[in-house]
DNA sequence: CAGGATTGGGAGAGCGCTCTCACGCCAATC
DNA sequence: GATTGGCGTGAGAGCGCTCTCCCAATCCTG
């Protein structure tokens, strides 16, 4: 049960502590028998490099923090589990940690003094409020994050994102392939970059469209459809922009006697899984949440490769998912 | 952008380095005009300490890892917003850091490096496949960890679960007080703890239901469903083992004429956010997550303070949420 | 074959912190 | 007034690792 250190394997193998670190760390011009020989003393020693001692040398962490809002307001995210598989894909290999971190008092500035003091190498944010001053804190210290999502006011991040407007205009194509000629759309918040796209693209596309608002989740997607039937009875399409309000308005529509799609069609946005536990299962815009999530992740290990390198931001393109709503 | 170290603080301070650590460290007796001083220091330096220095010396990561199944098997799991959460709450006062691993080749033997190498102080396994043989190395090891359900063949590990049979029993009761009298189950995967649980308790409150298999997931739910309206077409009340499930099985009850619960009463279990998503919305054995992780994480701290401290296993009490479906 | 260039390996200096230990100071005791 | 005890403080020894030297050995080149 005692620790076995670098010290011990390079006595085992007769050779210095630091050819033994050269052979740990896969470096340079060992020659072949000695590397041998180290390696066979790494595995009947069972050693293990401490991390803690090459982290205070290196002055890395090995470690990057991902920022979560809070449960009450993921709201049974249904992305959770992707973005942290997709991150999770590029780092592991390189045994790098994943640190996770859902907000409440004072979790972003306990980000920030992470990364101060070297024990975080970078943080991906998600879901990050406009009025929040951590982010701009975090370029202007010169320290490695990503946004998931384009930050609300232009500032020069990194950030990764899904092509929001493209993905709206492909909702309305679609509403009109389907001869629908009283189209509304039921919008997120209107002061999230994506609450905005979403609307914009969409009008882009269908300029007439009725406009009922909703902030994205189930609730306010019912609220907005008990609105929209009052307001305009005979609706024949909407674009709803999140699956989970889409999931919430069918059953109101349902309710008040329309068929989906054959009265009513319904595509929402996401491709969550709030798609496929509606009835009819959803159409709907689909993000590649756990590819975006990953190149978050390269873009982070890039930023803490290259300090103060440019930001840039990554575009992904939606794709329509046809299903039985619309 | 230099970094401040303790050396630097003790200098401004006028002390020595030891006196500083004390501030910082909280311990005791120090003089309260040192004390003072060294606090100002801290302030005016901006100083932050190292922890990658401090593991090295304490052995201790401050770091716990989250052990989870992949993406696919938690099928849009409900849960894991709320676990998150809930050891989130316990862990983040104390400065220690969450450490998220998804379950895939070769992770929970990374894990047990990682524990081993110091790198992490203990782990909380979720989901654990029954045949894996990690937690048993981790025990043998001496290791701390915290299961997350019980493990299926009894082990001298601490766990911590909701009372499964109860929960199921709880299900039965108010099949039966609603004068269901053809009442059946829909189980979940008889190689897990958890299934087996529902199963037995529910067959305890209702010995003459009549039994179909499932396995958890949504898709399941809607195969076992549409053998149970062939082999038992008058049935009138179902238990279904997990929320995921019965929103997929409803509307397979839909689609053969059955009104929920005019025709069949369905109860649920887990409480997930699927119990919402259904129409009509669940009733379901609600099982408290979020304060069951928090238990965990308890735990884990526990076992980290006290090394082989006897194993225990925290038991909760679910409690049946009443929605419209029965 | 001499001289320089190249290469592999070892010694050792830290990285920033905690913690033991010993020392100095002052109050209490005889 | 000398001795004891306690308490607060500082000196310094590591924790386990990486990495920069520097030296020895080998290689090439004219």
């Amino acid at each position: 049960m005692k620790r076995v250190t670098l010290e011990e394997v390079a006595r085992v193998a007769g050779v210095s502590r630091a050819t033994a670190s050269r052979v740990v760390n896969g470096a340079s011009s060992v020659d072949e028998s000695l590397r041998h020989a180290v390696q066979k003393a790494i595995s009947s020693t069972g050693y293990l490099p401490n991390i803690a001692a090459r982290s205070l040398v290196t002055r890395r962490a090995d470690a990057i923090g991902l920022l979560l809002p809070d449960e009450r307001r993921m709201d049974g995210d249904p992305h959770l589990a992707s973005v942290v598989s997709g991150v999770t894909r590029v780092v592991r290999p390189l045994g790098i940690h994943l640190v996770l971190m859902m907000t409440g008092p004072g979790t972003r500035e306990q980000a920030l003094s992470d990364l101060r003091c070297g024990r975080l190498d970078g943080v991906i944010l998600v879901h990050t409020d406009p009025a929040d001053p951590v982010p701009g804190q975090l370029i202007a210290a010169g320290l490695p994050v990503v946004l998931a999502g384009r930050p609300l006011r232009p500032m020069p991040i990194t950030y990764v994102d899904v092509n929001q407007t493209a993905g709206a205009a492909l909702a309305g194509r679609r509403l009109k392939s389907l001869q629908r000629n009283r189209i509304a759309t039921i919008t997120g918040p209107q002061d999230t970059a994506a609450g905005q796209d979403r609307l914009a693209g969409f009008l882009a596309e269908v300029p007439d469209a009725v406009v009922v608002h909703g902030d994205f989740t189930r609730q306010s997607g019912i609220a907005a459809m008990e609105r929209l039937l009052r307001c305009c009875p005979d609706v024949d399409g909407v674009f709803i922009a999140s699956d989970l309000m889409a999931n919430g308005a069918i059953p109101v529509l349902h309710r008040n006697g329309r068929k989906v799609p054959a009265d009513v069609a319904v595509v929402g946005f996401d491709d969550s899984s709030a798609a496929l536990t509606s009835e009819p299962e959803l159409t709907t815009v689909r993000q590649p949440i756990s590819d975006m999530a990953a190149e978050m992740a390269r873009q982070l290990l890039r930023q803490i490769e290259q300090p103060r390198s440019p930001a840039t931001s990554v575009m992904f393109e939606p794709s329509l998912v046809v299903r039985d709503s619309g």
